[in-house]
DNA sequence: ATATGTATAAATGTATAACATATAGACAGG
DNA sequence: CCTGTCTATATGTTATACATTTATACATAT
C-alpha cells in the first residue's frame, strides 16, 4: 500500500551513485576517481563514510585501490572470472555441498562441455590441447612431478574453455581449483598422475576422432577415481570445512 | 624465489581471522558478533577499521547488521542464489556476458537436468511437477495472468531441484531469476505466456515417457525463443545497461 | 485491558581532526 | 647508470565525539 520510506545508508548511496556514473559512461575503465577527501566535499560527508562506499566498490571488483603518490581509486573492467569464482568458491566451502555433488556437477558439465566440442572446437582448440599433453610428457621427462601435476589440471580448464561461454568456464573452473587445491593436501604418488595423463591423451585422441560418447565414458572414470580419493581422506574430517585458502 | 613479505591491510587481515572463525565453526549461521567497540580493542584496531571489515563482510554475504538495541552483526547462512544472481548480473550490465551465453548456459545446464531426470527422478517429483501444472492452468482459468507468469518461471526452478545438486541448482537459479527480471521489463501478452505453458505441459509428458531427447529439443525452442524476445528488446536500448535493480 | 506515549540503554551510523605509511617523480652525487 | 634523498600526494589508521535506530520497560490515558 505504502512505499518503503526508509532511506539506505549514506555510503550504499554514494555507492549507487558511482555505479550508476559508470553505467552511463560518466567514467570509464581507466578514469580515476577524486580523492576521498574530495569525494567526501562533492558528496557532502566525511572521510570515513567515503572509504566505507569505496570498501564496497573495490569489493564488488569495480575499482582498484593504489596508495601513494598518483594513487587513488581506479576504475577497472570487471574480471568476471575472478569475481564468479570467488563468489562460487566462498559458497562451496561455506554451504552445503559435498565432494560427490563437486564430483557430480563436474562430469555432468565437463560432459556438455564436451559435446560442445564435436561442434566448435577449432583445429587450434585441439592445438591448445596436443600443446598441454606435450608440456606435461616434458615436465615427466625432466622429472618435475609438481608441475606435471598443475599441467594435468590445466587440461580440464583449456578443455571448458572451448565452450566460449563464461557461465560455464567460471563454474567448472571453480569446481575444479578446489578440487586442485583439497588434492594438495593429499600425498599423490607417481601412478596417480601417470593414470591421469593417460586419461587425457585417450580422451584427446577421442575427440579428435569425433567419438564423444566414449570420451564421456574415459572422463567419467577419471572423474571417478579422484572422487574416491578425496572421500576417503575428507569423510574422516569435517566435510569439506578443513579447505581452508 | 622470495615470498612475498607485504602484509595486507588491517581490515583485511581481520575479513580472515572472521572468515576463519566461521569456515572451522567457532562461529556459526545465527552467532552475534561482539560490538564494534569490542572486536575493536580484541584486534587491537580502531574502531573504523572493524567497520571496513564488517562492510566486506555484509557484501560478501556472510554477516547481517542490525541497528539499535540488540542488533550488531550476525552470522547468516549465505544466499548463494541471491549473490550469485548479483554477480551475474553485475556482469551482464558491464558487458562481460551476453544474453546469448546466458541463454546457451541455460540451456546445457537445463538439459543435463534432463538427463539426470531420466535417472533419479521418483513419483514425488513428476507429481511436483505436474503441481505446478495444475496451480498454472488454474491461474488462467481465474485470469491471473501475472501470477501464471510467475508459475510459469517456477517450473523450471522445481526440475533443476530434481537434480538434487546444489552447484546446479544455484547457477541455474540465478540465471533463470535474471532473465525472469529482464522480462518483467517486456510486454509479454497472453499467448507468449500461454505458449510456455503447453511447452512445460509437453515437456513433463515427455520426461514421464521417458523420451529425454524430445524432451530437451522442445525445451531448446522453449529457451530461444525467450532468448530472442530478450534480444531484440535489449539489443536497442543502451545495450544492458538499463537493466538495473 | 489495550493502546499509546516516554524514557533508557545499547548498538550502529556519521563527522572531524590528526598522524602513519606508501609511492611516483625530481634531483643530486657517485 | 645506478643509488640515495627529498617532497608532494594519496591512502591507511587512530581517537573522540555526536547522531540515529531500535528493543525493552514502564507509565499513562482511554
Amino acid at each position: 500500500m505504502f512505499n518503503n520510506i526508509k532511506q539506505k545508508r549514506v555510503f550504499e548511496q554514494i555507492v549507487d551513485e558511482i555505479k550508476n556514473a559508470i553505467e552511463t559512461d560518466k567514467l570509464k575503465p581507466g578514469d580515476k576517481l577524486p580523492p576521498e577527501m574530495e569525494l567526501a566535499k562533492i558528496f557532502g560527508v566525511s572521510r570515513v563514510t567515503v572509504r566505507e562506499a569505496l570498501r564496497i566498490l573495490e569489493l564488488s571488483g569495480i575499482i582498484l585501490i593504489r596508495q601513494g603518490t598518483k594513487g587513488g581509486a581506479f576504475i577497472i573492467k570487471m574480471d568476471a572470472p575472478q569475481k564468479l569464482k570467488e563468489c562460487l568458491s566462498d559458497h562451496l566451502k561455506l554451504g552445503n555441498i559435498t565432494i560427490g555433488q563437486l564430483t557430480e556437477a563436474r562430469f555432468w558439465i565437463e560432459s556438455i562441455v564436451i559435446d560442445i566440442i564435436g561442434q566448435k572446437a577449432t583445429k587450434k582448440d585441439f592445438g591448445l590441447l596436443r600443446e598441454s599433453i606435450q608440456r606435461a610428457e616434458k615436465l615427466f621427462r625432466e622429472g618435475k612431478e609438481g608441475e606435471k601435476i598443475d599441467e594435468n589440471w590445466n587440461f580440464h580448464i583449456i578443455l571448458v574453455k572451448i565452450s566460449r561461454n563464461l557461465i560455464l568456464i567460471d563454474t567448472l573452473t571453480s569446481i575444479i581449483e578446489l578440487m586442485r587445491y583439497m588434492m594438495l593436501k593429499i600425498k599423490t604418488d607417481r601412478k596417480i598422475t601417470e593414470n591421469a595423463f593417460k586419461a587425457h591423451k585417450e580422451i584427446v585422441g577421442l575427440l579428435e576422432s569425433g567419438d564423444l560418447e566414449k570420451a564421456k565414458e574415459v572422463n567419467k572414470i577419471h572423474i571417478q577415481d579422484l572422487n574416491n580419493r578425496l572421500t576417503k581422506k575428507y569423510l574422516k574430517r569435517n566435510s569439506l570445512k578443513d579447505v581452508n585458502k
